[in-house]
RNA sequence: UGACUGUCUCUUGGGU
């Protein structure tokens, strides 16, 4: 059993799913149970996979051999169901959880949010113990993804720690609403500002048909990823300058 | 000898 779970743990972090389902099977097949090691390395494969079938098929076999209470199986569970949209079955198991950490309560939050639960997201929010910047961060992002701007703004207002990534959800809020300039004051008023924060607004300009400034702003920034390359040839092509896209795809560096 | 985990920015498709 050792072997097969280094392998499928090996897969799974490689982010080989496929290869690591099929040798779980395989292992039980050949007439070996899996242990807590098995399951917590097989379920970020079925979260990867977005396979929610074969996750509660896993499920089952965890409750089958009495592992349901290991901490390591139940956060990987809450995982797999969150990453799968299965927010039901997550809120169980994470109801039951004999240990609940900031990172479960954070995803669970998150979760809720992208299938738009944004009140059972708050009221997640309400009752976690120890709110980190992440947290925080996480709730701001969910109340944006449901539209709910000012709620986002009055989130963001009252967040103890603030770090880039609160300051970059803000940016995208904005412009994702088309409020631009306000967008660029965030930007503007952050202690600095890091990658993602210049692919934010290139994309904000973009949405908002500015790609002169989008251009200039991908000129401006001091390094790009491939984000950001593939952000201002989006900018490029749906403002319908398929000329420049291509001309720009062109010059992207071979590493990205 | 083996195990899991959270928040922001781009791209494609699907759904509403």
């Amino acid at each position: 059993v050792v072997s097969w779970t280094a392998i499928i743990a090996g897969y799974a972090r490689e982010g080989h799913g496929e290869e690591a389902l099929t040798l779980f099977y395989r292992m039980q097949e050949t007439g070996v149970q899996p242990n807590q090691f098995t399951f917590s390395s097989v379920l970020p494969a079925c979260a990867d996979l977005a396979a929610l079938e074969h996750g509660k098929k896993a499920h089952e076999g965890i409750i089958r051999s009495g592992f349901q209470y290991d901490a390591f199986v139940e956060r990987a569970l809450v995982d797999m169901y969150v990453k799968c949209g299965s927010m039901e079955d997550g809120g169980n198991v994470f109801a039951r959880m004999s240990e609940r950490s900031v990172l479960s309560w954070t995803a669970m939050i998150a979760g809720y949010a992208q299938n738009e639960l944004v009140d059972e997201a708050l009221k997640l929010f309400q009752k976690i113990p120890e709110r980190d910047v992440v947290a925080w961060n996480a709730m701001i992002a969910g109340y944006a993804q449901n539209g709910h701007v000012d709620e986002a703004l009055k989130l963001f207002q009252k967040t103890p720690e603030l770090d880039v990534v609160s300051f970059n959800a803000m940016i995208a809020i904005y412009t994702q609403n088309g409020r631009i300039d306000e967008a660029m004051k965030f930007f503007q008023k952050m202690p600095e500002q890091n990658v993602a924060s210049w692919n934010a607004i290139i994309t904000g300009c973009a949405q908002n048909r500015r790609v002169d400034e989008a251009r200039k702003h991908f000129q401006e920034m001091p390094a790009r990823d491939v984000v950001s390359w593939n952000a201002m040839m989006a900018a490029y092509a749906q403002n319908k300058y398929v000329n420049e896209a291509l001309h720009l795809f062109q010059k992207i560096p071979e590493r990205n």
